[in-house]
DNA sequence: TGCATGATGTTCT
DNA sequence: GAACATCATGCAC
């Protein structure tokens, strides 16, 4: 792809104001597999300790302690008994500023990507979605806390290769009920890899 | 095409 | 013990 690797700097502010600089970014995990990489069209800010959706909402715990390191690398957690999710950290340490995200378009090893996804249909249905995501790159636990800025890293995040500006659309995050109100959520104009709007999870199965 | 349900396990109350 | 930044499937319309 020869994109260059996102610089720590550009990361060194709050999640809202990188979200729509991270659209069109790409995301590469290189694993003995083979490597993978994702042109992200759908990512959703997270502000920390101010936010009660946040991972981070109550204070730092043994899983999001990542969050609260300093910027540039992979927060990365198990949800749902089954699915991983990645986020990347911005903001200095203590502050716990994360983007989760939520979809792209598989740019490179399409036919990894293929293999750990058999349920897709459609190529657009590769990383569609967090948990999607995070299954055609492969991406699991032991990538938490990797740092995504550094080019011996097996995940690393790249600038776009092309410098023009992309028109993006905001709304509310997906799959939250508290802080539903802010348009935390950024896509890209148009793009098919972008996830269906969910406005947060029905009720677990109610107690017999 | 759209909603309701089950799968499954970690984390925090 | 309940909630959970989800996904795939099955069935109703």
């Amino acid at each position: 792809m020869g994109g260059e690797l996102v610089p720590r700097e550009f990361l060194d502010r709050p999640s809202p104001e990188v979200a729509p600089d991270l659209l069109g970014c790409v995301l590469e995990h290189e694993s003995p597999e083979g490597l993978v990489a994702v042109r992200l069209t759908e990512v959703e800010a997270y502000a920390g300790q101010a936010d009660p959706a946040s991972h981070a909402y109550r204070g730092r715990t043994a899983r999001n302690a990542v969050m609260f390191g300093p910027a540039g690398y992979a927060y990365v957690y198990f949800t749902y008994g089954m699915h991983f999710c990645v986020n990347v950290v911005c903001m200095p340490p203590g502050t716990a500023s994360a983007l989760l995200l939520r979809a792209g378009q598989v740019i490179a090893g399409e036919e990894l990507a293929r293999a750990r996804r058999p349920a897709a249909k459609a190529d657009r249905d590769l990383a569609r979605g967090p948990a999607r995501l995070c299954q055609a790159l492969g991406i699991d636990r032991r990538l938490d806390g990797a740092d995504l800025c550094d080019e011996a890293s097996p995940l690393r995040l790249l600038l776009p290769s092309s410098a023009s500006p992309m028109p993006w659309h905001t709304g509310p995050r997906v799959g939250v009920r508290e802080g539903a109100d802010v348009p935390w959520r950024f896509w890209l104009d148009g793009d098919s890899s972008v996830s269906a709007f969910r406005p947060y999870p029905r009720r677990r199965r109610r107690p017999e």
